[in-house]
Parts: C-alpha cells; sequence; structure tokens
DNA sequence: TTTTGAGTTGTTCGA
DNA sequence: GTCGAACAACTCAAA
C-alpha cells in the first residue's frame, strides 16, 4: 500500500498555480487534499459572516475539481495540529503540504505543526502560493523593513522575477482508504434566518473558475482606463478580484503573468499592478507589527482622544449617515459584502475624522461584512486612513463626502444605486439633498454637520500634539 | 553619521 | 470660476 501525502487547502483553494498540489502531485505519491475548518486558533480574527458565505461556496467549487481530478476533499472541523494528528493516523500519511498563510496566529500554529511533524518523521513543507515576494525578503538597503510604500514598491517591482505560474494536474491518484468528511452543509457556514446574503449570488462567483471568469472580464472590459476610471465607483474599471485574491482562487502570479499590451495602456497596467503592491505591503506590515490589527502602528495615537459612540456607530453601519456617498457604500456593502475602494476610504474618513469613532470599530464591522476581509489589508488600511498607519494620510486631509461624491460620482449613479430614497434627486442635489428647496423625504438628515465634524477632528488631532510635548 | 529628498488617494482660503 | 498656497512637521530611506 502506498501511503499517501495530505495537500492541506487554507486560503489557496485553487488547483491551478498551487505549489503544495503541485508538489505533492510530483511526488507520485496518493494525494489527499483536506480542508479544515479551525475557528479555535484564530481567535477573534476568525473568517466573518461575509467570509463563511464564501468559503462555503468556495470549498464547494473545489471540491468539484478535485473530484474531477479523482480525488475527494476530505472536510474536518477542529484544532488544525488535533485533525492533522489524527488524520495522519487514520492514513499513514508519509507528509503534509501547505501553501503558506501570513497572520500571526497561522504563522505561530504552523511553525509548531512543522515542529511536531518533523520530530515522527513525517514530511512537512511549505510553500509560498499567495504573494509575489514573501514579507520577510524585502529589506531596505540597511536591512530594516520598509514603512513607506514608495520605496517598498520600487524595490520590489524593479527585483519582480518568477517562474511561469504552474498548470494544473490533469488528474491525481486518491488514497486507497478514503477517510471520513464532514459534509460541508452541516458546517452551516451560510446565513439562514435572516439570509442576508441573499443579494450575494447575483454578485459573486467563489471558486477558482468565477476568479478567472472575472479576470478575463476585467481584462476585456475593465482594464482600460483603470489608472482614471479606478476612482469612480460609478463605472466598472476596477477588478474585483479582492474575495478571489483573498481565499487564493487567482494568484497575483498569475495576474501579473497574463498582463501585456493588450489590456489597456502601459499606465493602467502598472497602477493595476501597484494595487496588488499595496496588498503585498500591507503583508510586509502585518509580518513587521504583528499586533496591526488591534494596535496602533504609530504609538503616539495611543491617546487619541476618540469618543465611542454605539449610536453613530450603528447609523454608520446602517448607511443612514445623511451623506449620500457614505450611505450608498454602507449599502453596498450590505448588500453585496464588497465596496469599490474610493468609497472605502470616503467611509473610513467620515467614521474615523467626522465621527471620531475608533478604527478598530470600523475595522470590525468590515471582518465581518467584507467577502475580501483580508486582516493584513484591512489593518493597514483603517489604520492608514484614521493617520496612526504606515505612510498614512496626514491628520488635515479630511475627506469631504460631500465634494467627493461629486467628484467621483458626478451624476450621482452610483448613490442613486444604493440609495433608493434619492432616486429622483436631480444629479445637481443628488450630494446635497438637504440643500435642495422640497427635500426627498424619508432620507435621513446629516449625522454631523461636516464643518462642525472637520474641526473637531483636527482639534483632537491637536490635543495629541501637545500631550506629546508634555 | 549626517544630510537630503521625498512622502497614494485632500480641503480650504484668498487672490 | 480658477488657481496656487497653506495646512505641519516628521520619519523614512538612501547617499
Amino acid at each position: 500500500m502506498t501511503r499517501p501525502i495530505i495537500v492541506w487547502f487554507r486560503q489557496d483553494l485553487r488547483i491551478a498555480d498551487n505549489p503544495a498540489l503541485a508538489a505533492a502531485y510530483e511526488s507520485g505519491a496518493p494525494v489527499l487534499p483536506l480542508y479544515i475548518l479551525d475557528d479555535e486558533t484564530p481567535g477573534e480574527w476568525q473568517p466573518g459572516g461575509a467570509s463563511r458565505w464564501w468559503l462555503h461556496h468556495s470549498l464547494a467549487s473545489l471540491s468539484a475539481s478535485l473530484g474531477k481530478l479523482g480525488v475527494p476533499l476530505i472536510l474536518r472541523r477542529g484544532k488544525a495540529e488535533e485533525v492533522l494528528d489524527q488524520l495522519i493516523g487514520e492514513t499513514d500519511a508519509t507528509g503534509v503540504y501547505w501553501n503558506r498563510c501570513y497572520e500571526p496566529f497561522a504563522i505561530t500554529r504552523d511553525k509548531a505543526i512543522k515542529a511536531t511533524l518533523q520530530e515522527i518523521d513525517i514530511e512537512a513543507k511549505s510553500f509560498n502560493a499567495s504573494l509575489l515576494v514573501e514579507p520577510w525578503e524585502v529589506r531596505s538597503k540597511s536591512g530594516t523593513p520598509f514603512k513607506v510604500f514608495t520605496p517598498f514598491w520600487k524595490t520590489v517591482r524593479s527585483q519582480l522575477t518568477f517562474d511561469l505560474p504552474l498548470p494544473a494536474p490533469t488528474i491525481l491518484t486518491p488514497s486507497e482508504n478514503i477517510p471520513f468528511s464532514d459534509q460541508l452543509d452541516d458546517w452551516l457556514l451560510t446565513p439562514t434566518s435572516p439570509d442576508w446574503a441573499a443579494g450575494f449570488g447575483a454578485q459573486w462567483t467563489p471558486g477558482e473558475a468565477g476568479a478567472v471568469n472575472q479576470f478575463v472580464a476585467f481584462l476585456d472590459a475593465g482594464i482600460a482606463g483603470y489608472a482614471q476610471g479606478r476612482d469612480r465607483p460609478d463605472r466598472e474599471n476596477v477588478s474585483r478580484l479582492s474575495p478571489h485574491l483573498h481565499w487564493g482562487e487567482i494568484s497575483p502570479r498569475q495576474i501579473v503573468a497574463a498582463l501585456d499590451e493588450r489590456h489597456g495602456t502601459d499606465k493602467d497596467r502598472e497602477k493595476f499592478i501597484a494595487e496588488l503592491g499595496w496588498r503585498e505591503f500591507s503583508y510586509h506590515l502585518l509580518y513587521q507589527a504583528p499586533d496591526l490589527p488591534h494596535k496602533n502602528f504609530r504609538a503616539e495615537f495611543d491617546t487619541f482622544p476618540w469618543a465611542r459612540d454605539q449610536d453613530l456607530l450603528s447609523r454608520w453601519q446602517r448607511g443612514e449617515t445623511g451623506y449620500p456617498i457614505v450611505d450608498a457604500g454602507m449599502r453596498q456593502l450590505w448588500h453585496t459584502g464588497w465596496m469599490h475602494n474610493r468609497v472605502r476610504m470616503i467611509v473610513a474618513s467620515f467614521l474615523v475624522k467626522h465621527l471620531l469613532q475608533p478604527w478598530q470599530d470600523g475595522a470590525a464591522w468590515f471582518w465581518d461584512t467584507l467577502v475580501d476581509a483580508d486582516l493584513a489589508s484591512n489593518s493597514a488600511s483603517w489604520q492608514w486612513v484614521a493617520g496612526c498607519g504606515a505612510d498614512a494620510a496626514p491628520y488635515f486631509r479630511v475627506f469631504n463626502p460631500v465634494l467627493q461624491g461629486k467628484k467621483f460620482d458626478p451624476d450621482g449613479l452610483y448613490v442613486k444605486k444604493w440609495v433608493p430614497e434619492l432616486a429622483d434627486v436631480p444629479a445637481v442635489s443628488v450630494h446635497a439633498p438637504l440643500e435642495m428647496a422640497v427635500p426627498p423625504a424619508g432620507y435621513p438628515a446629516p449625522i454631523i454637520e461636516l464643518s462642525v465634524g472637520r474641526n473637531r477632528a483636527l482639534a483632537a488631532y491637536e490635543t495629541m500634539k501637545v500631550e506629546a510635548e508634555v
């Protein structure tokens, strides 16, 4: 009897360009694909509601793909090290292969597992499947990790070389005894009552095939004009690949390798690749500051006078702030599990600056409601907006939601799509409906006057400065 | 070690 | 209405 190799899937839910799967295949041994639902190890950073919806459908897709190659995906629930130990006992596996994750809890867990496996003579191999460059590989000339994006990206981009993406295996050998698997439906990853994810299916196709289709659609119609159009939530110039990237249904390497002169201008392509660069930079930051999800990257913000208020937070979450572009974004998030990047900046700035709510509260809401919730990107981006992050927006940069709306959604099409109360308002008034002679019925009054919020935020930053001098 | 140049995404004010 | 300057100083990265 030939002993199998376990391929432990995590955030790499694809069969093409999957180094761990390819290595197991090339070994010639039977392949035992495994996914473990481990809600214990991540603690509060276990996948949120929207992410679990995505995970359910992505696992169904992966399971079908592997089934076609001749091997069933084994689903198990529990603490990863215990599940692995159990499964090795059941199957007499000789090795466990996986692709690396970079969340602090995952790094700790995987290191321990690797050490344990090696002690009992089980081969443990890990690979890079998710990043263009691993967080510890990039260093400034003085040997320190980067804290500023531009020099980080110049370094990475100029040295960016990699092997061509790996092809998907065409057939795999199953282990002789197929171990028990949980039923995906029993994991209850999708919501039932209420089914807040009802609209997600119309928007998204989780899984590797859906990721490829989304990428092709972007190459065909979205990337031309990306450099300018990416800021316009009323247009289709963004890739919408973030959830697919988060779950590893497509790799950044596959994306970069596929781009050529047929796809937009040089500028469009470089701008798009630089956005992948921000994803890389976020991982670089999380690796050097494992407490990034909680703690201000810049310590002087520890004295910042946040004014936590559950009512203000709730109204922001529900999209009832009285500022159309903010409310449109929050409602798009709730209904589709996703928000346009420009609008994310606007709603985040509004929560943190105009409403003085702690960035961690906004990050927690995003974590639960985004299908692309990613610990590195989410933490780094919220800190960037709040001003406490690496290379952050300066404190006096307070986004004005009315001006931002007029600039980036000039015809109000985005707002009207998500805020039906404003559907009949003329375009000139859609971002400031309260200025109309007869304001539209049913739309909330502004939660705070902009100049009041702005001045309060600037004053809050002043107090921080004074305390630093004391 | 010291110096130098530079730093995602903006707003407001006043000429 | 348009346009440039002010907003503030600090840290990072490289020479």
